[in-house]
DNA sequence: TTTT
DNA sequence: TTTT
């Protein structure tokens, strides 16, 4: 069923609480950015720091696991693949694009307690005794609290339809 | 050196000839577009295809075996990183971005002699012994016709600054 | 479902056709090995050549297309899991260990009319109505002849039982 | 360089403290353990976890930075290539093999407070502030202490050579 | 714009 | 045991 290799395989740190919503179409998609770090030394020696930001698409599922335990600063690895939509700019007439990265397998890396986002500690309401039984334990999160996901968002088709304007690379 | 995994794995046909140019810097960059073939049933259970294309930039010793070996068609795996380019747009002052796979390994697969470019056989001139020994040699393709290279174009800060018009996503 | 990543991508060659067997428990398994070469300078700057041979192992649904089309010299992209069998060793009671690939994806490489066995063409027999239903159809290549596959093996238990002498690192 | 891919991407936890040698060539080489966890649900729909133990090499400067920062226990991405290596078997005379990663790249992963050792918060010696300034951060690690490295050991050949007998398969 |  |  495929006659190519297309795979992206990404470590990173979310720079944005997960988004979802419920398509038309019942489908459910989840979007946030991933931020991957790289130093180097330039060519006079001097250690840079190289930050690239992806924007990350996940469907079904998984969209729902990474909606409920992914928060802003935790540290994932994500695979997936490389998509580009494109579309027709109504202001210039231009074809725009925008890349993003399919994902289709996560892992959550470290612990929870050290890479909550900013208010983290505080969305698990009554969940005083969470404790956390050693790394890598996924079962131990405080569930996410009911999101308002604001009913149906237009359809993005399975990603190929005209973004909105503030679905553009961020 | 690094904080994070930004790695791409494609397996696909190049597009387009790769195209050399020699930076002021004296730096090397080759850059040509790679297709991904994906093969998938839709809803409906008929069998659909998509092909992505991507755009391949590849640095210094690497992007002059490329130059010199791939051709429109031939069948490569090519292992990178995501980087994304931005600039600001003179025409509507808005915020661009072109998504690039800056390569850093390359694979020929399968053999040159199937895969060659249209015109492949007659662009080596006057390389009448050109012999092809078999399929994975590096070594025995006729070397490409010296390019006009047009002397220097502007540089892009190793694919940091203003891209020309034609610079954008293909 | 996973805590973890273990994640093999080869490319290289067949060394021996695929073997596929039916186990009692109606699964189905297919074995080949694979060889991955690798060349480099050593220390005196002489280019050396290192082959590495991979034990494969593939189940279900890809097990039988990669019986099918797949023949020893064919050039393929794999992606699995490493997984280690151990056993006590009959004769002397020490432990001994089998690593495997534990292939999950795959797609054949380059052109098949030049990477075909030795008795490549010979063996679709009076295959003469095969037909092609598709793209991505690797169905070109003649279908495999009807293995006598001798019944059922003993089970290895997807892959954890004691292995028979002959089940052993190649 | 190279004619195949030969890849392994792992995330796991160390099984053991790193181990590094001198060799009389004047190489340095570590060695440690890496569990990959998986869960899944077996045939009966109940949750079962598989433990998959690697044995790591590294060679030359990233030998001593996984020797410098990693601990038992602690999360690490690790990229690397598989590699065989056979013997005869001098009590019974058959060919024995042990598989190995050899690790050319590494990622620390989480923070290195909860995922320390059974002694990792005493072998800083006197490092009593040190202090964790955020996750993925790479230097603010307390060095080891110098290790006693015992002198030279056998060599491996580059990893070739006649293993001993606790140089096998854990 | 590639490939099958 | 593959491939170039």
């Amino acid at each position: 069923m495929a006659r190519g290799l297309n795979k992206v395989m990404l470590i990173g740190n979310l720079g944005s609480d997960p988004e979802m919503r419920a398509l038309p179409s019942g489908q459910t998609v989840t979007n946030f950015t991933l931020a991957t770090n790289e130093s180097f030394k330039d060519s006079s020696g001097v250690l840079q720091e190289r930050t690239e930001w992806h924007r990350i698409v996940v469907w079904g599922k998984l969209a729902e696991i990474c909606n409920q335990y992914l928060r802003k600063g935790r540290q994932v690895y994500l695979e997936g693949k490389i998509q580009t939509r494109s579309w027709d700019d109504s202001k210039t007439g231009e074809k725009r694009y925008a890349t993003e990265i399919v994902c289709n397998d996560m892992q959550m890396l470290g612990s929870p307690m050290q890479q909550q986002g900013s208010n983290y500690g505080n969305q698990g309401g009554g969940y005083g005794q969470q404790q956390n039984q050693g790394y890598g334990n996924q079962t131990s999160y405080a569930p996410q609290q009911p999101q308002e996901q604001g009913g149906y968002q237009p359809s993005p088709g399975m990603g190929q339809g005209e973004p909105e304007k503030d679905d553009l690379p961020f």
